[in-house]
Order: structure tokens, then sequence, then C-alpha cells
DNA sequence: ATGTAAGTACGATACTCATCGTAGTACGGA
DNA sequence: TCCGTACTACGATGAGTATCGTACTTACAT
């Protein structure tokens, strides 16, 4: 049962990790993907809880929800349903306590290595 | 040509990828993994020189060499030969460098999660 | 109830990669 | 020169996974 939140939490369940479950070579290998580095680098842009199809990503519906279950299921993000959508939001928090400057060091990373939002505009 | 050390380094040349060369991505896979991971944390752990055959590792001599090779190639190892022996050492500046913060996070991690050197004993 | 929009589950496919064994190379010592 | 040591290169193999399309489910609005 969830904290207090009963907001269209109905009947989907979306299994999180732990704190104490993060596992170190599983957050560097979501980690270690183009597609997966592009939206935590989006999610921590200050979209802080954005529905999965916010992302402008260059592969398929299914792919998209595939990304989003790594992330997930590692640990890097906490996801909740809001009708039929799905809110993703980092857990900024946790990486910290468990991995400590390991996410603010990737995240300076990538933006270092692929600065623009929306290259083609 | 190399700088100025020609001390058994003769017919033997190993590429190393520039500082400028380094990405984000790649050495985040490199480090997703346990072994890799393993060798990373007791190169850190004092042993800065020390040659393959050192490392008490789970896995073949080919398996091993290819696990320096990835790390060597993503650019968080340096090596060079003395003998018949390939010295390996963590590029922790050149990765200071490009990626404040991340190689002492991933370190810190990594000997929080598998603290014993030798778990047997 | 019906339709649409968001997302999931499933199966298929192709690619990457961790692993190994074997054969070969380079260096140092006898 | 011959041998042993340390490592490499190559090819094979099996597991993992990134990708897709299609069909299904759920929620909301009409």
């Amino acid at each position: 049962m969830p904290t207090t939140e009963r907001k269209a939490a109905s009947g989907r369940q979306l299994a999180h990790p732990p704190l104490e479950g993060l596992r170190l070579e599983t957050v560097l290998h979501a980690l270690a993907d183009p597609v997966r580095l592009r939206i935590v680098r989006e999610l921590a842009d200050g979209h802080d809880d954005m529905a999965c199809i916010a992302f402008d990503l260059p592969v398929s519906k299914s792919t998209t929800t595939h990304h989003f279950k790594v992330l997930r299921e590692a640990g890097v993000i906490r996801q909740h349903y809001e009708g039929t959508s799905r809110m993703s939001r980092l857990r900024a928090d946790d990486l910290e306590a468990r991995f400590p400057g390991l996410l603010p060091a990737v995240l300076e990373g990538v933006r270092q290595a692929c600065t623009p939002s929306t290259p083609s505009a």
C-alpha cells in the first residue's frame, strides 16, 4: 500500500528496488546507454515529473518503455501512474544516499558531452 | 613515438584514448562490470602500478586480457610494458579532469558494496 | 458504451559482449 | 640458443539486450 497518495494508482503497481537494494553495477549499467542517459538528463533538466511520451527519443514506443523499465529496476527513477500516463522522477535522494556524488558527476558529464536539448531546432 | 620513456617499450605499443576523447557512456560501460570494477578497486587500493597477473580474478587469462583492454580503451586505465609484464595504472587525473567526481564516487560505491578483498577467508 | 491516448506484454531478431581454449609473440634468463 | 613466463590474437559460443511490430489493457472523455 502506498504512503498517502491514492491518486490514480488503482490497479497498476510498479516495482521499485528499496534503497538498500541499489547495486552500483546495475546503476552503472543502466546509465551506460545513450538513450537512457538522455532520459536521465532530461529528468534532471528541471522536468522533475514527466510522462514517458514527453520525451523525444529516437526509438519506438515499446523500446521507450523498455528503457524506462531498466532505469526503474536499477533504482535510478521512480514512477507512478497518473491517469494513462506514467510519471517519472529521478531518485536523486536515494542515489545520493547510496552512492554519494555519483549522479551529480554523471549529470555534469552528460551535459558536457551533449549539451543541446533540441539539436534540430 | 613515446614521450621520453624508452624503458622496455620496444615494439609493443598500446593505444590510449586522449583526454578529450573520453566518452561518458564508454567509461560507464567499462565500469558496469563486476570483474572490471574489481580491477579498478584494486588499482585504487594502493596498488597503483601492477601487472595483470597480480590480480586474483575469477576468469581465465584471455578474459583478463580482454577486461584490461576494455578499461584501457575506455580511458579508465593506462598501461605500459615492463619486460613481459603489462603494468596498469588508473587514469585518475584524466578522469577527474573530464568527469569530476565520477571515479571517486564509483570507488566509494564499490567499496561499500563489496568491502572484503578475500571474502572466502 | 464507445473511442482515443498512453503504455504494457509478448515474441522475434540482430547485435553486443563476456567467456573460453588454443596458438602465437615478446621478453628475460640459463 | 633454448626455455619459461606474460600476455595477445583469433575464433567460437552462449548469454544478454536493444530494437521492433503487433496485440492487449487501462483510463479518461464524450
